[in-house]
RNA sequence: GGACCUGUGGUGCAGCUCGGAGUGCACGCCGCCCUGUCAAGGCGGAGGUCGCGGGUUCAAAUCCCGUCAGGUCCGCCA
């Protein structure tokens, strides 16, 4: 039907009749002997001259053919990739009518996404997303490659899975044939991959779909992928490796240049340091401890187990009602409040600043090496709670935006085992409950189980969490330790995880995994700050589907055959 | 469940503080003119439940209350 893509007519093509097709982006006629079309396909964009005027609008389907001519002197598009060489004389014949699109599908403005979404073929259409979806690809088969070189086997795991007896909220999926029983949509194929290693498939993995029934984000989907791994017989420096090789591959595919070898920082540096697990290492503004000077202070709002500062450069310029903003979100975070200090040529500037003696004053006149024109904030509290509002403002004062600067990625790891106390008086896994302690602290799971570190580890890129995953338990006598600090009785594991350990009786080999998000990578990679700009056909944060109608209701036959009523609101 | 922002011809905006005729701008659309444009140009035209409902007022796009939709975030979520 053609011969070429339009942006693929070039100048070497001079003389010859080609035939492209595509949507008419634009029509420019000068009365009944002259039209110029521009035909675009996903390859771009090529000027087709017309003897004559044409009957099209523009989104019109066209198949256009004529001769490749190089532009006449002094008409050459130094703005167009094809702008040196155009068709000429050409004939058109419309393959579609189409009306006027509800929106123009140039890039010129950026148009509502409510519009876009509800019209998302049309938005499929635009420069940009065609670039993001294709980036995409790109990646996946990147992925793809990268695994299969590095002895990995795909396979599929079901979509259907058993619920499990307590799990997080799930997508339920109705069954006919068992009515009253249900499926649900996995939130990960973690227990289906473990037992891969169990079959002896001791190199996995998928470009797997997950699905998780809780409130949208910018960063999240119901529906989301993630490349899931698992591989037996190794290590966590093993994992680490198959990762970095297959995000370093993908990132080359995808920016051009391959980025060095990721580093790493344990968590609890990350939190130390930067005030939260998922560290932007773009900008410094790194966290300081100034404890051991105000250890004996004087100054009340100062008297706290851990003092932690940063520091802002050029910060001193921020406003009052800019520092009571970033006061009120510090409180909101739970801190008791935020003392600031602007640092000036006559010395500190802040409400405090007289409470201070001579040391405390040096000590945060020098912060991170302060100078005139700067800002020292301070939070005086519990070490986890100083750490984490201090990191949540460094964040929101420091971060730029998701497609600037260098991509940093950074390995953080050794995650704590447990996390804070249910209300049972339970711990609870920080992880998974099967993620393996590390061998130094596993003596500790009885005594300090909150010092106990685990063989978790997270991938970090830019401030975005992408993945995590750990080494697993595939020892009886440790899991059973650990189910024990959970509070989890013999009878309770069979029940909750029978089958999983079941298969474990049979021979598990040790075996460790990872999985991370193709979306938020992609999305990094387009230097977009939302992952539905690299998702084709993505949801409202409400879950709603613009374009389908989804959630909608079904029929009654559909109900009856189920076996399911809906309940009265409220009841 | 909660906080904040947004909603005005097909699209993007201004108008909203301080109430006074659906007022304005750009793009698109329709018609006519135009033989080298490329964000084509010129002339003319059509197109509105100011998200929806209620209230205050002589009078509401504008003020108040509620509600719906979209977004960002908290809770939730690895």
């Amino acid at each position: 039907m053609r011969d070429c893509l339009c942006a693929s007519v070039d100048a070497s093509m001079i003389g010859s009749i080609v035939t492209v097709c595509g949507w008419v982006a634009k029509r420019r006629e000068h009365g009944e002997h002259l039209a110029f079309l521009d035909v675009r396909d996903r390859s771009g964009i090529i000027q087709a001259v017309v003897d004559g005027s044409v009957d099209v609008r523009s989104e019109y389907v066209v198949r256009v053919s004529g001769t490749v001519s190089s532009r006449p002197e002094g008409t050459v598009n130094e703005r167009l990739a094809t702008g040196e060489v155009e068709l000429s004389d050409c004939t058109v014949e419309i393959l579609a009518a189409a009306e006027p699109p509800p929106f123009q599908l140039d890039d010129r403005i950026d148009v509502d996404e409510q519009v876009r979404l509800r019209y998302r073929y049309l938005d499929l259409r635009r420069d940009a997303m065609q670039r993001n979806l294709r980036l995409r690809a790109v990646v996946n088969a990147t992925l793809r490659r990268s695994m299969d070189a590095q002895g990995f086997c795909e396979v599929e795991t079901p979509l259907l899975w058993a619920p499990p007896p307590e799990g997080a909220r799930e997508f339920v999926v109705p069954s006919r044939m068992h009515p009253g029983e249900f499926y649900v949509l996995p939130q990960s194929p973690q227990i289906a991959k473990q037992l891969l290693m169990v079959g002896g498939f001791d190199r996995y993995y998928q470009i797997a779909r997950c699905l998780r029934d809780e409130d949208l984000r910018a960063d999240r989907q119901f529906e989301f992928t993630q490349l899931d791994l698992e591989a037996s017989f190794v290590t966590q420096d093993d994992v680490l490796a198959f990762v970095s090789e297959a995000v370093l591959d993908a990132a080359e595919a995808a920016t051009g240049v391959r980025p060095g070898v990721i580093g790493s920082m344990t968590w609890a540096e990350a939190l130390d340091r930067y005030g939260t697990d998922k560290p932007d290492l773009r900008f410094g503004m790194v966290l300081q401890d100034l404890s051991a000077v105000f250890e004996n202070t004087e100054v009340k709002a100062f008297s706290a187990p851990t003092v932690k500062a940063m520091l802002v450069p050029g910060g001193a310029s921020f406003s009052r009602s800019r520092l009571d903003q970033l006061t009120d979100e510090a409180k909101s975070l739970g801190a008791k409040g935020l003392a600031w200090f602007r640092v000036t040529d006559e010395g500190l500037d802040s409400p405090l600043a007289r409470f201070l003696n001579e040391e405390e004053a040096l000590a945060i006149r020098r912060v991170d090496g302060a100078e005139v024109g700067d800002i020292v904030f301070c939070v005086a509290d519990e070490y986890a709670l100083a750490c984490k509002v201090l990191g949540t403002l460094r964040v929101a004062l420091g971060s730029p935006p998701v497609g600037e600067g260098p991509h940093h990625y950074v390995w953080v790891t050794e995650f704590p085992m447990f996390e804070g106390i249910d209300e049972d008086g339970h711990l609870m896994a920080a992880h998974h409950p099967f993620t393996m302690p590390h061998p130094d602290d596993i003596d500790l799971i009885e005594t300090d189980p909150l010092k106990v570190r685990s063989q978790a580890y997270d991938l970090v890129l830019n401030g975005w969490e992408l993945g995590s995953g750990s080494v697993r338990i595939h020892r009886a006598d440790v899991q059973s330790r650990i189910f024990k600090a959970l509070g989890v009785s013999d009878d309770d594991a069979e029940s909750r995880f029978g089958f999983l350990l079941g298969a474990f009786k049979y021979g598990a080999p040790p075996h460790a995994g990872f999985a991370f998000g193709i979306d938020r990578l992609v999305a990094i990679f387009a230097g977009e700050e939302n992952i539905r700009e690299v998702i084709a056909y993505p949801k409202t944060q409400s879950g709603a589907d613009l374009m389908t109608g989804a959630p909608k209701n079904i029929t009654e036959r559909q109900m009856r055959d189920l076996r399911i009523k809906i309940a009265a609101k409220g009841s």
